[in-house]
DNA sequence: CTGAAAGCGCTTACAG
DNA sequence: CTGAAAGCGCTTACAG
């Protein structure tokens, strides 16, 4: 099928013949200042030997001709981009995983880095194909360190993230994930997550209550190691975790919505529990919100623990009790790491820290009556 | 200052020797296959002309070899990344910002493109040479088109803008500013933003409110066109805008925390309006909040208008009316608009689109009585 | 249909 | 202290 193209107006071809846009290049700076491209490069990079008067030149020249090397030429001949890293992550929310972002990066463009962020929008975490896809893109771009979040990353995204760094590269993982660290021996940080489940479980219990119920954002439902953690703190205390207490969810990261849909089938319940954990501040919020309007009173009739210590938790119609992320110690280890890794040459065992949260009362629970 | 290295270890300079990690190259596959690197080349981007016998060995063994093209080094011989659309947006914050991104990103990636973020996560909005280094850092990586969001980015930024799109790179503006378009003669969505809130006003008007209170978000105090527009709206109605209604701001996003110091203000007002407009969802959702605790009925008491539609609006204590920014239209004219131009070659006069927000009622506004 | 060669803009041994 | 030259991995006229 042949696509039968039009002919360019003539001015666009005038146009092209006029300003070829030659960007300045080394070449134009070392020709100017009557040197080679080595002794400009040199110059310009600080790393050979060069005179202190035609270093002086040359940079000079280069200022005025406005002349800023090509990251993409330089990438070519040297292998990798000592001034970028990349962030790696999943989904993009409204919540603890952008503040997570938006600290990281800010500290690193702080530094002088250039931080792009590869992300996927919203949809489709799950598909492999899509986070193979972007692993590639990032590494394509031959940062010095990759930053990936974990959450919700496959297995198979690992290996090219080994091979990257088999090549010199850096990686750095954080993640709310089970406490598990990722297959890959690199700097880690996991926020113990499931211990916050445990830790507002134990809260509650000790408040006296018995009947708690879970409802977990972004899982289908409460599993593995947050489900376990919880169940072995309320065996402590003798309380079972009841099924049906054990809410649902369709695996989006919709928060709002989801609270208010969880209030709405919590409202049908036969038999209430006392409390509920809710694993995000934004969810529990709305899960409040409908409530309070269905005329459940919070905390007097149900106690509420949150979970991030959102920007909404403070100012929710109750104020949220909520078990808080360490969204700030995890990029401060975060860039640590990092430091540490370019700065200090360090190139030792891969380090692995485990942080936990911590409860942060507020107005959402009482005691059990 | 001498920086005295360590030597490397022995173990570190063997296996540099054992795995030189020779990613295979075009050259590699060309030799496997017997042919030249042009045909291999051909071959693998389909643009000369191949036999077919040839061009199925060579990717078939460009497969089997694991081979993919170094877009580092396409890019240098090439000029442009096709497949790359960069994002440039200063903010990423918890709101419409975030989730136009999301919305764009998501859809470009499902289109096949790499969409790295360029943003400064969440400080120094304001800093000029900030808001330059973010832009050379993205037109280094050449990508084929970007995508600007352009609110709050400075005039001087264009000017890069307007020298990649010389170069022949697709740039794209879409902004929530003051209806006013970018300096650049180039595609533009803007959302107008000025008609929402003198549309709010109107909404409040028509319901019989005369003292209309502003917060604007983002802005130290509600200011330019927006301000403008309302005051025409309410001049229409014989409504004067009375300044100690005009709320102040710092200028940071902080949506809850701002709408929880705006109530207190405004619990502290000798005399309150009957109706505030407030530039955000999550702000007034915690500013109807912090209210409801403080004993202030709303809608009864007084009528809030928020803005944006967020996630929270429906969900809030008491659900919010609020005016919708409309961020899945602009995502949508965003990719029609790239569409054309690289699949359907459109090369005219840049367009422009002025789109409006529209009263989405709730129940946080009555007549007043 | 195929290939030798130049070139993209830089860096870096290596030899003065 | 300086420079000629090779090389990074590809693409693309151009000449068979």
């Amino acid at each position: 099928m042949g696509i039968i193209q039009t002919p360019k107006p003539v001015w666009e071809i005038f146009e092209t013949m006029i300003s070829p846009r030659k960007t300045v290049t080394l070449a134009d700076v070392a020709r100017a200042a009557n040197v080679s491209k080595t002794t400009a490069s040199h110059a310009l990079s600080g790393k050979g030997y060069v005179s202190s008067a035609t270093r002086e030149s040359v940079l000079r020249l280069a200022d005025e001709m406005g002349f800023s090397v090509d990251p993409i030429a330089r990438l070519l001949s040297n292998g990798r981009c000592e001034n970028t890293v990349g962030l790696y992550t999943l989904d993009l929310d409204l919540s603890q995983r952008t503040r997570q972002l938006q600290l990281i990066q800010a500290q690193l463009n702080d530094m002088g880095y250039s931080v792009p962020i590869y992300a996927y929008g919203y949809r489709g975490r799950d598909d492999l194909s899509v986070q193979m896809e972007l692993v590639s893109g990032l590494i394509a771009q031959r940062p010095a360190a990759i930053v990936c979040n974990m959450s919700g990353v496959r297995k198979e995204v690992f290996e090219p993230l080994r091979r990257f760094q088999a090549d010199g590269g850096i990686v750095i993982c954080y993640g709310y994930g089970y406490g598990e660290f990722a297959p890959i021996e690199c700097d880690q940080i996991i926020y113990a997550e499931p211990e916050s489940f445990a830790c507002a479980a134990r809260y509650l219990l000790e408040l006296g209550h018995r009947e708690i119920g879970l409802f977990s954002v972004g899982h289908r439902k409460p599993q593995g190691a947050m489900l376990e953690s919880v169940r072995d703190a309320m065996r402590e205390f003798g309380a079972p975790l009841r099924d049906e207490w054990l809410f649902e969810n369709d695996g989006l990261l919709r928060y709002e919505e989801d609270g208010h849909r969880l209030a709405n089938h919590f409202l049908t319940l036969e038999k209430r529990p006392s409390a509920v954990i809710v694993a995000n501040d934004y969810c529990a919020a709305a899960f409040v919100a409908t409530l309070t309007r269905a005329g459940v009173r919070v905390p007097q009739e149900l106690s509420v623990v949150g979970h991030d210590n959102d920007a909404i938790a403070p100012y929710a119609v109750v104020p949220l009790t909520t078990v808080s992320a360490p969204v700030e110690e995890i990029a401060e280890k975060v860039i640590e790491m990092l430091q540490s890794r370019v700065l200090r040459n360090y190139s030792g065992a891969p380090r692995k820290i485990l942080l936990r949260g911590e409860i942060i009362q507020r107005q959402s629970c009482a005691p059990k009556n």
